[in-house]
DNA sequence: TTACAGTATATGCCGTGGCATATACATCGG
DNA sequence: CCGATGTATATGCCACGGCATATACTGTAA
């Protein structure tokens, strides 16, 4: 039996502390906070991808998604495209720079991880926690738990 | 060998879509949200707690924390004392409200967290899962990763 | 075709956090 | 005690997300 609220706890601070160091390391070496990372990231790995889809992944809603886009095309690292198939929405591509960008980014983000919580999650119960998070991941995604309205 | 980035991002999901989950719920019973239940909870468990404990507690700046403060006070949920031993700072105390207010949204997210993911972390991988977290958050803490600049 | 319900995105208002700064107080060395 | 330095908090400006709404478009059915 796990005490949940004490279980959430640790994931709460786990994720802010994190979520804060990856956020400076970005930041200085690139100018992007992991935020952004994520996004660029998932725009490379999925290519076709609308602000729907990048809403959906990260449990955002669509209108932040759209003004994240819409800073992201700012600094010239993603372009709008027209979707030939529905013209309601916009194909999202990385541009050179963006490419550029996000695989430069990940280096710093990879050894970041690493740097950070690799002496701490390398042991065999690390293996069992991450298969953990997984696994309450998929379940809270496939019912849709914790979707934002818009 | 765990794969940092995976575990990183199912990790953050799984905060933001439970997060959000039991933002709604907070909500809906008792008009706050997590972030201020964890603040409630917080002082009540903790007499005698000034803003900066709150701060390093959640790892969040400490004037976002003043706001947060400013904010529960003017519900009348909590009250800033004059502090004898230092009076830069002041101590926080709920008031009777505040204490009613944490007690119940207490069972709201207790009841939320276990709908949530009681079905999904009860096995065995689990209680390592916790182990796990603790662990990391303990590490995070003592070496101060990600505590915000002010 | 036209009307209508549904969908994808963009935009505005608001609340909230980061960060820099200001202010009040504490502490230490002389 | 005095000045210098450090600490605790408050406040202002900015960036960002939630949510509601507006707009454009799609698909369906008559």
């Amino acid at each position: 039996m796990v005490d949940l609220p004490g279980f959430f706890a640790d994931l709460v601070r786990c994720e802010t502390r994190l979520y804060n160091a990856l956020n400076d390391r970005l930041r200085e070496g690139h100018g992007i906070v992991t935020s952004q990372f994520e996004f660029l990231r998932f725009l490379r790995d999925r290519p076709g991808a609308r602000v729907a889809d990048l809403a959906a992944e990260f449990a955002v809603g669509v209108g932040a998604t759209s003004k994240g886009i819409d800073r992201l095309e700012k600094q010239g690292w993603v372009v709008r495209q027209p979707n030939p198939s529905d013209r309601r929405s916009s194909i999202l591509a990385l541009t050179p720079d963006g490419s550029k960008l996000v695989d430069e980014a990940e280096t710093t983000f990879t050894e970041g991880l690493a740097a950070l919580i690799g002496g701490t999650l390398d042991g065999s119960s690390a293996s069992s926690a991450a298969r953990a998070m997984a696994q309450l991941r998929s379940v809270l995604e496939l019912n849709q738990i914790g979707t934002p309205t818009g």
